[in-house]
DNA sequence: GGTTTGACGCGAAGATGTTCGCGTTAGGCG
DNA sequence: CGCCTAACGCGAACATCTTCGCGTCAAACC
């Protein structure tokens, strides 16, 4: 008896394919709120009844698309300096909540947050990983590390806030000191 | 010639309430996502036309919802200990958050950012312009207090994102004394 | 190659969401 | 009190979103 279970191969890994493609060409074209699974459909060429068997609802798909985009960047650098990773961590992520992808992220972290699902997208979870593991290395090194939370609170959230209320973000640098003001080493 | 432009009294006001109660109630009492413009309709008795007609979108009467319960609550406190007072707003927005109002709030300023207005809810302004008269009265009293952007990036952010990620969020006190320990007095 | 079957294309049906015109009600004002 | 008209109720028309069944295609395994 074989497994045939799933298939994720050729065909299905060309309508994927197409389908983010399309999203990827609408979100840079329009603003977010007028997309639909109708002109994603007609873009891509992908029938408008496959998306929703295939994901669902928009902001399912939309999610898709972003952890792609997210995972296929680079990842963090761990270059044995703490302060300069952690800069180098806090420009990324400013850099894509500034785009479109900030915008596509907030919305479907919201959906996610406010829909059945309690999960967060998987391309999240793994930088939040790769993170840890960046300070847990300068922790081997002997150095005294902040904790993944106070990056997170210090460094992270004011990028997200100003991008939810519109203001201009603080200076990525200006946050890494103030995380490494409060945690000296040693 | 009387001027005849608006009509705030009365009826007018009466099925207001009676939508903004409905909204309430329905808030807590299933999840957001599931609410729909229809459901308001019944609960409070208003005609379905007439939802589209005031507030135009969902979003737009949840906005309203927002505004209308962040102002009946109590203003920020103005004791003359800028300590003292900081964390009594600290630990009201973390209230806030916490609840049902979290997750309409979100909402709401998501679909406020990705929509065509630009303006944040007056709710929102409000409270940060009082927020800045506290730290104003500070820096009259001979203090050296934060700036506004300091206590969003430091004390309230990390609220939003603990939200936003799903994670516990930090302690209010904790993140007061974070910032005044980044910004001691003189 | 041959067989199995998961995924897709297709279009129609069903469900929801949104707008509109018209008659009625009641607030504001003289 | 009585006029004017903004705001509402009403329901039908319109638009959009979502689901469903069936036939076809091709990936996976032998």
């Amino acid at each position: 008896m074989s497994n045939h279970q799933s298939r994720p191969g050729g065909r299905t890994a060309r309508v994927r394919a197409d389908v983010l493609r399309a999203v990827d060409d609408l979100t840079t074209e329009q603003p977010l709120t007028q997309l639909t699974l109708a002109q994603v459909a007609e873009r891509s060429g992908v029938h408008l009844g496959t998306l929703y068997r295939r994901w669902g609802t928009l902001d399912g798909l939309l999610l898709d698309a972003v952890a792609e985009r997210l995972t296929t960047g680079s990842p963090i650098r761990d270059t044995g300096n703490l302060h300069a990773d952690l800069e180098d961590y806090a420009h990324r992520v400013a850099e894509d909540l500034s785009g479109p992808d900030g915008q596509l992220l907030l919305r479907t972290l919201v959906a996610v947050r406010l829909g059945t699902k309690a999960e967060l997208p998987p391309a999240l979870t793994r930088r939040f990983d790769e993170m840890q593991a960046l300070l847990d290395r300068a922790r081997a090194r002997g150095e005294n590390p902040p904790t993944l939370q106070q990056v997170v609170d210090i460094v992270v959230a004011p990028l997200y806030t100003a991008l939810l209320f519109g203001t201009t973000p603080a200076n990525p640098a200006t946050l890494v000191d103030r995380l490494l003001k409060l945690h000296p080493d040693q």
